[in-house]
RNA sequence: GGCGCGGUGGCAGAGUGGCUAUGCAGAGGCCUGCAAAGCCUUGUACGUCGGUUCGAUUCCGGCCCGCGCCUCCA
């Protein structure tokens, strides 16, 4: 099977070929540790995981590298207004981001650099960057990259240079030869974070720390830099700048990969809006797996438009699929491949919803399947199709049982009471009784499916 | 202004030059004490106007509508 990537350098869809198949090198731009993440910054994380894991399989060997980002001015601006100290922020704000990807079911990269470990890297390639020609410092504690020393530049973005700085929102600083430049290191006040350097105490440029972990965790060309279309122009634009003029190199990464905007009911995701949901906002009233599947409901590379109605779609789809892994909770599954059709819609440019399409189909075949041979082979299918996907890892019964923390649903102790005495109701053919019972449990939210053996419960 | 994306049945959302995914919702049936779940059957699609073609939702062009980016926002 060869895996088809879009490639936003060359805007195709491109057989992926790694330079080192038992090296694949992922390289995804990480979130800036001053808030919570919201669900737009969950969206790469998920869709890159679906790769990573994809690419798992497929290769020998995956190094995925996911920076964080902890130098940076609106840490400083936070950091001003709350009175909290820096590291504290951070330190914070990086674990509430690994308790919420965890939640959401993505798995940790291979390696999580932080930027001001790197500070030295990032010195090395600026100085580069100025011996080559390609960058100059004014002597005021900046240095900046001069964008007409590279004949190419904005391959990635295919931004009319002219064009970019007609439409820059920004004024133009003095500092810069021409308006296009941009900040490799900036001064720092005694206030402010700052590291020494060549060029007095300083802090980096937002695009320089990605250049210098990737180029030393991946190398000077690796094969997949990921992250939001918004990062097009300019982050990543002068990341391929900064590295291709450091290292002298015609390519830094080889696939681009960009996964699309996020609104909100159909509007622009935004704080002022109002409609800015964190994740962890949302883990409050949802199971995290509903809201991966959400963002995996649609195509990466679309438009996605998070609605209270997808996310319950993703529910009652992940209800169906651990329906018939309860039904079958007493086979044990045979160790299996995830079905092809799955394999082949993730090969062809990450399709998730056409690998869920897939994934129901398996569901299908598992409720019908007969024999206890056959389901176990087919609940092995089914969970394979759904590893591959980040889903249907968790224990049916857990699924069905869980409810939001600030809810108040009955305890299990309580409900499964309820049952007992329903049973022995419906043994004496007393059936008032036992509707009454269900009746009033599904008033509180508690489904009851009488089954051939014995009679289950979920929270809807 | 420049660059780019999209308009598919009640909803979500893939895909394809001819055989009309998938799930939910709807209708009928099987099963059930009744339900639920599951299974079976079933209806409604491809913005608009042209072009290419034996044939287009799928390719090309115009138009309409929506959306995004254009220096630090995933």
């Amino acid at each position: 099977m060869t895996l088809h990537l879009y490639n936003t350098l060359t805007r195709a869809k491109e057989a992926f070929v790694p330079l080192r198949p038992d090296a694949v090198g992922l390289y995804v731009c990480g979130p800036t540790v001053y808030d919570f993440a919201h669900i737009g910054n969950a969206r790469p994380v998920v869709v890159f995981d679906v790769l990573y894991r994809l690419m798992k399989r497929l290769f020998s060997g995956v190094t995925y590298v996911r920076n964080i980002t902890d130098v940076d001015d609106k840490i400083i601006a936070a950091s001003q207004k709350s009175g909290e100290p820096i590291d504290v922020i951070t330190a914070r704000t990086a674990a509430a981001f690994h308790d919420d990807m965890d939640a959401l079911g993505a798995l940790p990269p291979t390696i999580e650099p932080r930027a001001t470990a790197h500070i030295a890297q990032m010195i090395v390639l600026i100085e580069a960057l100025i011996a080559k020609g390609h960058a100059y410092a004014p002597g005021d504690g900046h240095v900046l990259f001069h964008v007409p020393s590279m004949a190419d530049y904005g391959q990635l973005s295919r931004l009319d240079r002219r064009e970019v700085i007609e439409g820059a929102r920004v004024e133009v600083a003095g500092y810069k030869k021409d308006p296009a430049d941009f900040v490799l290191w900036k001064p720092s006040t005694d206030e402010q974070p700052g590291w020494p350097s060549p060029w007095g105490r300083g802090r980096p440029g937002w695009h320089i720390e990605c250049s210098a972990m990737s180029g030393q965790y991946l190398g000077e060309t690796f094969d997949i830099h990921g992250g939001g279309q918004d990062l097009i122009f300019p982050h990543h634009e002068n990341e391929i700048a900064q590295s291709r003029c450091a290292h002298d190199t015609p390519m830094m990464a080889r696939v681009w990969m960009h996964n699309g905007y996020l609104m909100v009911e159909g509007e622009k995701m935004s704080k002022s809006l109002g409609n800015f949901f964190t994740v962890r906002q949302l883990l409050a009233d949802h199971p995290g797996e509903a809201l991966r599947l959400t963002l995996l409901q649609t195509h990466y590379r679309q438009p996605l438009n998070w609605t209270a109605d997808g996310v319950r779609q993703a529910k009652e789809t992940l209800d169906r699929c651990y329906t018939a892994l309860r039904a079958v909770a007493d086979v044990k599954a045979t160790v299996a491949e995830p079905p092809p059709a799955v394999l082949d819609a993730l090969a062809d440019d990450l399709n998730t919803p056409l690998a869920i399409a897939h994934l129901h189909e398996a569901v299908g075949t598992l409720n019908k399947a007969a024999g206890a041979e056959e389901k176990a082979a087919l609940k092995g299918r089914l969970l394979a199709a759904g590893d591959v996907l980040g889903l249907l890892s968790q224990d049916p019964e857990a699924w069905f049982k869980w409810c939001p923390a600030a809810a108040a649903s009955p305890d299990d102790a309580a409900i499964e009471a309820l049952i007992v005495e329903r049973r022995e109701a419906r043994k004496a053919k007393n059936f008032a009784r036992a509707d009454q019972i269900r009746d009033e449990l599904k008033a509180q939210g508690i489904l009851l499916e009488d089954g051939a053996g014995a009679t289950t419960w979920r929270r809807g």
